[in-house]
DNA sequence: CATGAATGAGGCTTCATTCAT
DNA sequence: CATGAATGAAGCCTCATTCAT
């Protein structure tokens, strides 16, 4: 986009400098494509590089190794994404079930359907070769999010809207676990040709996958 | 199935002999495993071989190469499963719901819960640097085992037990996708000591999910 | 010598074997060559393994990293040459000038003649780098080789053939400097084509030096 | 010598220019002490940038590569060393071994105790693998200083203070090897903490080294 | 059949050198 | 002049694969 060559030098002088600037970002897009396609021990340094328009020895500039590299994809792409979620649930003044599908709705348009989907395929690849990943989702993540499941899941108990689970937490998977199987599925079969897409409409998924679980969590007043 | 003692006890011992008739076996038990632990391109061929307990050589003389050694394990476990589901379905008598509880917990005593839940990690994992798995496993698993959940799903509505739903083969993935998750769940983060365990019980999540599903499948009588 | 392809099967089958149990000393021998003559940081363990006649890896069969190699260089070329010089001091009895000149021809035809005296360059030119090194060189050979000498020339006094001297340690320096400067020698200045040899005959030096010293140190009778 | 304040004071002011002059010899400096620590392929030009104060490129204004800079160190180490000491020898007019001794403090003070002196462990290091610097040095150094050292032994023994020994080159070998054995001791074992310092007070050493060869040059009058 | 020594292509990483600012 | 971002050749090390025993 903004590669092509400067035909006014007259600017400042950005070139260069906002190059600097925005290559770490370059860099930790191109390293999370490659990782959740290939994996990460799969993944050459030399196709990060190439990917993201620098040569080999630049991204040693940025990040000091492969493993880091790993590390910075990682903790970039898992920050800020559920206390928007988080604010919402605070604010919303419409019944649970218009929540959740907004919830859904919203979390999908800014992960599901962007780049950062890929971080869980990365997630449930790698972590067993780098346990020190499993501490650091489970704390950002996970518990965070199971948090906000319950949360939501109370909050439709206490306005009488939701009968009560046996066990909240199971249920709260119920809710989540197919929606990141479509991130799953995404970047894998759903990623490749020979294999015609499976779920073809993510968003009508979701919806259905909504109505059927909400069907079974409606207080029945009969 | 097939390491049943020789019949003829004649021979110079039984105990050399049967190690090499279940080389193969123990090889591929050997690579699954760890595939599923490390990926394809992080494990070694030496590991391989000393998990099974053989010297490096040894793996070559019963698989040409790493990669056909990948799909041994794939091929190896892929098959069978669905069958024994599917026959199930056919012979069944009672309600639906019962019908997909047993299925749920034939399933997970058979695949989940064993070493061979390991290979839905492996597929999402390597599929896309072996395309040749896509289309593979497309028709070996995702296909049959679509057919089967919308054909149960139909069973229950034919019965007049379930409503139908706008899109049978979304509802499908709905029952399956969180069953799926507990696969991948138990051989990534729920491996790792650091992070406690999400899902404490899977069977108890099993009965959880499917009385969900069951509760907003339900046709209501109303 | 031995690599050419063996004409008789009939042995028992040392070739394969026997060039195993070789090859440790081959890549030491090598990589002393190597690391004298250019450095450490200076040589490619593809040239260890090029003199020693094998391929790269092979190096790391054999020894773990570079780092090793280099200290395995070490520590196999400084055991056991201080011993021998011992026990010759204890046995001998004529003269302390005739037994100084038997332990230095001693010394030259065992370290200084052969390929073992690079050490001392290779000593000098990596311990900076190589901060173990100076504790394990001053303990295994410094410590011993100054008790040594200062053994000797307290013979010398002992006898009433020599003077005392007012700093023996000092006096022992005097004695060995000139020895290891000729090692030093042969090995750097010494091994350039384009400079003419300084010093032509390292035996007639070491008689030289040892009758100066010896003139120095006898006691004058006047 | 040129680095006294610039005349004219003028000018906006002395530090900034005053370290442009400096630099070449801040740079040299730098260089003489990594290359004399590290050897020359261990050391980066980013480290002696940095030691120099300066950045990596502007290395490269002043040297145009890493090796000329390697022999801008080298030849600016060498230079007017020797020609004062043979002043001395030409001047002098008390006994030969006087001359001895205030030439050997002469050198220890301009040579030994000086950053200088790492030059000859720089030369052991590197004569190998930079063949130029041979017949450099051999030239420069190797020859003056022979010519010198056996000027002094025949002045001696013309006064008829010293006795003639049969070869003079060995004997001047066996004079000075010992103070470069010095050298290279304080840049190598010397300079490392661990092993403690084997020759602890240099100008002892070397007043006891010209006391031993001296009483072995005496003509013995008797 | 089984072994494990040997190979060498390939990947991660370093660093001398260049050049736009 | 000085800077430091960028480059890419080169070196250490790994590991899939081969093959003599």
């Amino acid at each position: 986009m903004s590669t092509s060559p400067a035909p006014a030098p007259a600017e400042p002088g950005p070139s260069r400098r906002r190059r600097k600037e925005a290559r770490p970002q370059e860099l930790l897009d191109a390293a999370l494509d490659l990782f959740v396609e290939k994996g990460f021990a799969a993944t050459k340094m030399d196709d990060v590089a190439a990917r993201a328009g620098v040569s080999k020895g630049t991204v040693y500039l940025y990040f000091p190794s492969k493993e880091e590299l790993l590390k910075a994809v990682i903790r970039h792409n898992l920050t800020l994404t559920i206390s928007q979620v988080d604010d919402l649930v605070d604010q919303f003044e419409g019944s649970t079930a218009d929540l959740m599908r907004l919830a859904a709705a919203t979390w999908w348009e800014q992960v599901g359907a962007t780049q950062a989907s890929g971080i869980f395929k990365l997630i449930i690849t790698e972590v067993r070769n780098f346990p020190d990943l499993a501490a650091f989702y489970a704390q950002e993540v996970i518990e965070p999010g199971e948090r906000l499941l319950v949360r939501l899941l109370q909050r439709g108990v206490d306005r009488g809207e939701f009968r009560t689970t046996p066990n909240p937490l199971d249920t709260a998977h119920s809710l989540i676990f197919p929606l990141l199987m479509l991130c799953l599925h995404k970047h894998s079969i759903g990623a490749c040709p020979s294999a015609d897409a499976i779920v073809h409409d993510p968003r009508r998924f979701i919806d259905n996958h909504l109505d059927l679980m909400l069907q079974g969590l409606l207080a029945r007043t009969a």
